[in-house]
DNA sequence: CGACACATGTAACACGTTACATGATTTG
DNA sequence: CAAATCATGTAACGTGTTACATGTGTCG
């Protein structure tokens, strides 16, 4: 639920083709995700069978076909825009599963994978700190490279603040468990 | 690529079956996330398809079908411990992507969706943190249970906090392109 | 008895993703 | 001419998810 609505997105400015989707999919994020050109094709066809967009053959050319949003699209993007992402249930995410998982194995495992994880996330946030500063000039979208990047810093300091506290309740648990 | 790797986890610690590893995968997740069995039993497919599993009939109840971990299952699961997860590319988020393509419909929009975030992210974070602080003393697995109403939390101060982020940008990058 | 938890499974679908096949057009 | 880019599409597969069908055992 992400590459149907940037497609939507995209033609809601203009009606476009399919090629065009992906290099614009990609240039609006910061060129930082690739889109397979296939999934493109795919994504419109389900598009379609909903009825969030038709496509018109373009007269001049006979192998394009330019696709543009119905109402029910339009409709359907305008909730897209209203809507917060939802957590109740909350994310299923990979890195507090595995802490979840570990933890269960017993208070040292538990502990021994957090340690783990918060060596390789800071590892990352330094390279994405010095991604971050360098405000990416080369992209051809500046500001959404930049963004992204930030987004990958503020992510990472976020899980690393997660984990301390993980490890904080943990010796809370652990010595609650063995009082005196 | 969670649930998967959950199921192995558990089947490492212990031999189970079927239903039980629904409730135990509940229970190991502070009973957060409803798990619905007909998805054990697929995945369990998956995992024998993939030689990380087999199943043992029970001798006494012809009914019960008990899985472990073969040796591919274990050194799978191992290699998930020690894996953190990767970005590059980054998570394609959905707040994320969100927000971009409003930007891409302007400054105004791109504000104004982030304006609507924040509320909404606000609203989350109070319930969240409500939840948080009164440790779910109802819940199956405490502990559990706390630590991933602390990520919601944590989380949803990092996506206020890129918010604000994106909205500095913006009105930076929208003062330079009208200077003097 | 009736409801509920326990227990197993299948069928179908959603989306994301990749690999592959095909051809036109541009450009060095 | 050869390579790269533009352009369209199909087939196949992966995981997650739900709805449905089926049956046993237990407990009020």
């Amino acid at each position: 639920m992400a590459v149907r609505e940037g497609l939507l997105a995209l033609l809601d400015r203009a009606p476009r083709y399919g090629y065009q989707l992906k290099t614009d999919f990609e240039s609006v994020t910061g060129g930082v995700w690739p889109l397979n050109v296939g999934q493109v094709y795919t994504t419109l066809d389900r598009l379609q069978r909903d009825g969030f967009v038709h496509a018109v053959e373009s007269d001049d050319d006979g192998s394009q076909r330019i696709y543009e949003l119905t109402p029910a699209g339009r409709e359907e993007l305008g909730g897209w825009w209203q809507t917060v992402p939802r957590d109740d249930p909350p994310p299923r995410d990979e890195l507090m599963l595995k802490v979840l998982f570990a933890i269960e194995r017993g208070p040292e495992q538990g502990l021994q994978v957090i340690t783990r994880q918060r060596t390789a996330l800071l590892a990352l946030l330094q390279s994405a700190r010095r991604t971050a500063r360098q405000s990416i000039a080369a992209a051809a979208n500046e500001l959404a490279a930049q963004l992204v990047a930030d987004a990958v810093v503020v992510r990472a300091e976020a899980d690393l603040r997660w984990l301390d506290l993980c490890e904080s309740r943990i010796s809370a648990a652990t010595n609650k468990d063995v009082p005196q």
